[in-house]
DNA sequence: ATAAATCGTTCACTTAAGTTAAGAAATAAT
DNA sequence: ATTATTTCTTAACTTAAGTGAACGATTTAT
């Protein structure tokens, strides 16, 4: 299981035998239930989190329902705004299937770190590719209408479409689950033709 | 001029005169007119802007008309995703008043940061604190309408809303000229009664 | 100073998303 | 297994954005 974790390092720096160790001794992996919910509105954590295996969702409450703004899927994770700022949550995230993640905290990232100066590297490639790669995801949202944003969707990430809620797409998409409902429709009846 | 650079730095680290001279050695600041083009479509640049006074503008053109995505104003930077991963910038930017600017490239970034580590350290703080507000500004802009956009914009940065062409305007909040026009009238007769 | 180009607003019309409600289908709970 | 809950779809109606076009107003170019 921390193979997937190992793997998924081993694509940017190369880890021995010895700091494979130190990483494994921080008791970083964590098996949750589908339905658990990993930070609430308004709590203060210092945790980030990675998943493995699995799927967790990023969302707000806003008068009384749901916008879901992001899913994190394998490798990919997520260190909540209020672990940076300490200041309490305004979104919650929760798993919406049984997933295995590390969870980890500044602490321990400053540990590895200290230890290991290869880790730094690491973490700065990764948050320069993220940013990136949120940036394109930005621009993209806004040149686009629903529609095109669900086929675009439908291309770079299927395994969304199959194994997250209509509903929770449809915020996501930034739409009503009705519009998306209909709006599949209509795709669905243009490719008959 | 350069204080206004330096002023920005002061926040998140001291300078000493030695480091300053350093950094002014590397003939960063640049002077460009409303108007000018700073990267186009297809061009690869290794150059990194921040603009210290005047604004510029990142905008797609697709389908023959422009989709501006962002503004950068006073104090705020951006690296073109075509001088990280080097290849052909699938954007424009260019400036819309005249502006001020410091241009660096990564072989400057990496000058300074050997000579005083203090620098590394300024560059993770703002590329975090540019993450979160990007991540932020994403969920805000999924979770609204455009009026509750333009409301937004309205509050946060009212400045863009006087120095910035409506039909720029528009397209930044994902919506045609028009619609913003037709938009703004509503907001007027709702305010009037 | 004048002509040309760009920009902002308005209007009529079209298209798509929001809303409310109802019912079928699928999932979860007992 | 049956009930309860959640999720998805459909429909009718409302509201707002997209489209195409016209017309001043403003800015830019000469």
């Amino acid at each position: 299981m921390q193979d997937i974790l190992f793997d998924f390092i081993a694509k940017y720096i190369t880890l021995t035998e010895e700091e494979k160790n130190a990483l494994l001794s921080l008791g970083l992996f964590r098996s949750v239930k589908k339905g658990t919910i990993l930070l609430k509105e308004g709590q203060i954590t210092r945790e980030s989190f990675f998943v493995l295996k699995g799927c967790i969702r990023k969302y707000y409450i806003i008068d009384g329902d749901e916008k879901t703004t992001a899913f994190f899927t394998e490798m990919e994770g997520i260190t909540p705004h209020c672990a940076i700022n300490n200041a309490p949550s305004e979104y919650f995230i929760s798993c919406i299937e049984d997933t295995i993640l590390t969870v980890s905290n500044p602490d321990m990232g400053a540990e590895i770190n200290a230890k290991f100066p290869k880790f730094e590297i690491m973490c700065r490639i990764l948050s320069e590719e993220l940013l990136a790669k949120q940036q394109i995801n930005f621009d993209e949202f806004k040149t686009s209408s629903p529609e095109q944003r669900y086929l675009n969707l439908l291309q770079n990430r299927p395994d969304l479409i199959q194994r997250v809620p209509q509903h929770q797409l449809a915020s996501y998409l930034g739409i009503k689950p009705q519009s998306l409902s209909r709006l599949r429709a209509r795709i669905f009846e243009k490719e008959k033709n």
